[in-house]
DNA sequence: GCCAACGTTGGC
DNA sequence: GCCAACGTTGGC
């Protein structure tokens, strides 16, 4: 008898102008590495818990509308983002250079499937079963959350996911 | 564009 | 180790 294994629900938070869920779509394989996180809190979050299965939604911030469009999956664990000692990048830091590793991790993430109807932070906010949230809390500005199993259905039972 | 909330930095 | 100053996030 094998341990059911635990599997873990996030919230990602992305600009679309930077990187839409559309983007993840196109991307070959419709997998990224998911760089650029630079919150010690978050990036434990992918250093230690997130597990190959976990899934997460993709949430568009900083537009009018703001709003979960997809839902993806990790592929690949927490390993070094190397884009910090890259000058070039818009995610370089200067000490992780200095020190010549980076601190900063990332995964890789698989999009699975697109909600046909994007569940809007309004829709959310007028939900009471979803009032508990991190993302609608007040000044919750953590780029990567957990969310809970009944959340996470939540959110496909209102968005009506198409598998991709 | 405004600004509240939050995280980080650095002087002391 | 405190905390003021500063920079960033992100909703509105």
């Amino acid at each position: 008898m094998s341990k059911k294994p635990i599997k873990n629900f996030w919230l990602m938070k992305t600009e679309p102008d930077v990187f839409s869920f559309e983007d993840l779509v196109k991307a070959p394989n419709s997998i990224t590495h998911w760089e650029g996180v630079r919150n010690y809190q978050a990036r434990n979050f992918m250093r230690d818990l997130f597990k190959i299965g976990d899934q997460v939604l993709i949430y568009h911030s900083n537009i009018d509308e703001p709003a979960v469009f997809g839902v993806a999956s990790v592929v690949r664990e927490g390993y070094p983002d190397s884009f910090a000692l890259d000058p070039k990048s818009n995610y370089f830091d200067e000490q992780a250079k200095k020190k010549g590793q980076s601190p900063w991790i990332m995964v890789d993430v698989k999009a699975t499937h697109r909600l046909k109807n994007p569940v809007t932070r309004e829709r959310l906010k007028n939900e009471p079963r979803a009032k508990s949230m991190m993302v609608l809390q007040r000044g919750a500005r953590l780029s990567v959350q957990p969310v809970s199993e009944e959340h996470f259905y939540l959110v496909l039972d209102l968005g009506s996911p198409q598998k991709l």
